[in-house]
DNA sequence: CAGAGTATGCCAGTCACCGGCATATACCGA
DNA sequence: TCGGTATATGCCGGTGACTGGCATACTCTG
């Protein structure tokens, strides 16, 4: 799983979001670093709906235009944890090894 | 960056490696689970090279075959330090939302 | 002598992501 | 009223990292 996938992931974590809130919600948290392109987006909801790692919340009409909200499923909440989990077990790692490198820090 | 090349970075961050060895740091630094392909491995530290963010170390000729050691550069030691802190700052924030999401926890 | 381990490297294929485009409505300023 | 921006969904071609398999070659063990 890459970054833009998790983001999206983390964006549907705390409430249930449509398609171009995502996008805005992804780039917020990014710090604005990642800016996702619908192409993106879209292909990774389908991809994520048929993994069923994410459902269809509702599909509603605004303005007479459709908006389909989609939510985390249960095992969506879980590979998101251990996701997570992972990669900041990765980060710590990382960081622990270049600190431990600093070979003449002592001096 | 995707997650093999971070753990490759990973890899060479406390001392210089080469190829076989950084693939067997790889996966006990990620407890088993990503096993590189040696053409992942390779073509990665070829576009490293190209990036700048290794280096070749040493080649030496052991048992009269050739063994290139790879170390990371000043960039790539700064470029690891950053990947690992935004990964950091990715995991927190899913693992908040996460928590935050719990709705009825406050009860 | 066969097989496993060490070691480097190439190649075809897959798949997520990128960048752009199309479509459609609402709202705001010129 | 016309054009631009924001909202909103969705398709398509291309790129590039990663996958899985293969080739090569030497050493050591059974």
């Amino acid at each position: 799983m890459q970054e833009p996938t998790l983001l999206l992931l983390t964006a549907l974590a705390d409430e249930p979001r449509h398609g171009y809130a995502l996008a805005r919600e992804v780039e917020a948290i990014s710090g604005g670093r990642v800016k996702m392109r619908t192409g993106t987006l879209y292909g990774a909801l389908e991809r994520l709906l048929q993994q069923g790692l994410i459902e269809v919340h509702k599909e509603e009409v605004v303005d007479s235009r459709l908006r389909r909200t989609y939510t985390l499923t249960a095992p969506g909440r879980a590979a998101l944890a251990t996701e997570a989990e992972r990669i900041a077990a990765t980060a710590r790692e990382a960081t622990r090894r270049l600190g431990v490198s600093g070979k003449a820090a002592t001096t």
